[in-house]
DNA sequence: CGCCCGTTTCCTGATT
DNA sequence: AAATCAGGAAACGGGC
């Protein structure tokens, strides 16, 4: 009944947990609305793709249509320019104030919304699974909590976490517009319950995050939360030695030129040379199987070898998807593990060629 | 110029 | 939660 892209634990969460205290519609609204603000994390890059109207409370379904599909370029600053580290190139999908709190309103009818919130002003985070910060939502919350004390303990586990620094992305909010994507210097703490074991018929539960954390403590907020992120990372193989393309090109066994080598080439090639071992490495040489330690750097290198005449930069999800080109001829094939990839039995009789020396 | 290969780009559901 | 993975579809650049 629920698209698949919609987490089904989150509903059964909300359902199960909260299902004595809420009804079924506002139970449902509540889920609707957290998928909606999960959206601006996850799918901002996805035109449209993520929402089907049937699928929702047709109150909700309105407020989220007029909310992800027009006028988004609207509310976008002219100097922002998106350049994400996972390579998407579409606009971010963005929600002003106004719109947000004219879900809520639709929602829960909550006339007090937001105004006891102090970080709404400047550094509201719409981050996934968070709950929006209204009053109604606040007991909701409550509920949740004390619902929790009646399960048995060794059921689930409470968790206070606090991320470390520069590994989270949230929402950056701009001329009173929330965007997103933008690396964020120090996460909020969180507030959650984990189950234990999987059988359990309890799910996780999600406390909201940090707003439970903003109504109930005194925790100092952040004044100065984002970083600026202007720049690239440093290249490490751009520090230490300029870019060499002899270093990548095959001589044709055939007519004897030299020629810039294809994706699965410069794969091995990349892979034999112990300069670039922080960029890929075997982890298992002998069935072929090796991981990117720096995929961004391995796509910039790919990038710079292929030498494509034209300026737009390749990514790792590029460069991913052209190694997967090789699956159904067998010259590669998945591992398992993130970033990592397998040379397959059609690959060895194709290495026909030898890098050239100099 | 046209054709074709080898990606590159984009997308969308599924998975981790 | 927010990234990667799988793979379809179509565009693209370069070589011939």
């Amino acid at each position: 009944m629920y698209p698949a892209t919609r987490s089904s634990d989150s509903d059964s969460s909300w359902n199960d947990i909260l299902g004595s205290s809420l009804s079924s519609t506002e139970s449902r609204k509540l889920g609707d609305v957290n998928f909606l603000i999960s959206q601006v994390g996850t799918y901002y890059s996805r035109e449209g793709s993520i929402f089907d109207p049937e699928y929702y409370d047709p109150e909700v379904a309105r407020i989220i249509e007029e909310c992800i599909r027009p006028n988004q370029s609207n509310h976008l600053p002219s100097n922002y320019t998106q350049n994400t580290p996972n390579g998407y190139s579409a606009p971010p999908r963005v929600f002003d104030h106004e719109t947000i709190d004219g879900i809520c309103a639709s929602v829960f009818d909550d006339s007090q919304q937001s105004s006891s919130y102090h970080g709404y002003d400047n550094n509201y985070m719409a981050s996934s699974f968070d709950t929006y910060p209204t009053t109604t939502n606040q007991q909701y919350l409550y509920t949740t909590h004390n619902s929790m004390l009646n399960y048995p303990e060794q059921n689930y586990s409470y968790i206070e976490y606090q991320a470390p620094p520069n590994t989270y992305y949230q929402p950056v909010v701009d001329n009173n517009v929330v965007l997103v994507t933008e690396p964020y210097r120090q996460s909020n703490p969180s507030i959650r319950y984990e189950t234990n074991n999987n059988d359990s018929d309890l799910f996780n539960v999600d406390l909201g995050l940090s707003e439970v954390t903003y109504f109930n403590t005194d925790m100092q907020i952040d004044s100065v939360p984002y970083a600026s992120v202007s720049k690239e990372p440093t290249s490490k193989s751009d520090s230490i030695s300029g870019f060499n393309l002899d270093e990548w090109l095959i001589v044709s066994k055939t007519d004897g030129k030299k020629h810039r080598p294809h994706l699965c080439e410069f794969l091995r090639i990349l892979l034999d040379n112990p300069k670039y071992s922080h960029v890929a490495q075997y982890t298992d040489r002998k069935k072929g199987i090796f991981k990117f330690l720096e995929r961004h750097e391995a796509a910039k290198l790919w990038q710079d070898v292929k030498g494509r005449n034209c300026n737009t930069k390749m990514t790792y999800l590029n460069l991913a998807r052209g190694i997967r080109f090789y699956y159904p001829s067998g010259t590669m094939s998945s591992a398992e593990g993130r970033y990592t990839f397998r040379f397959g039995p059609g690959s060895r009789s194709k290495r026909s060629k030898v890098p050239a020396n100099h």
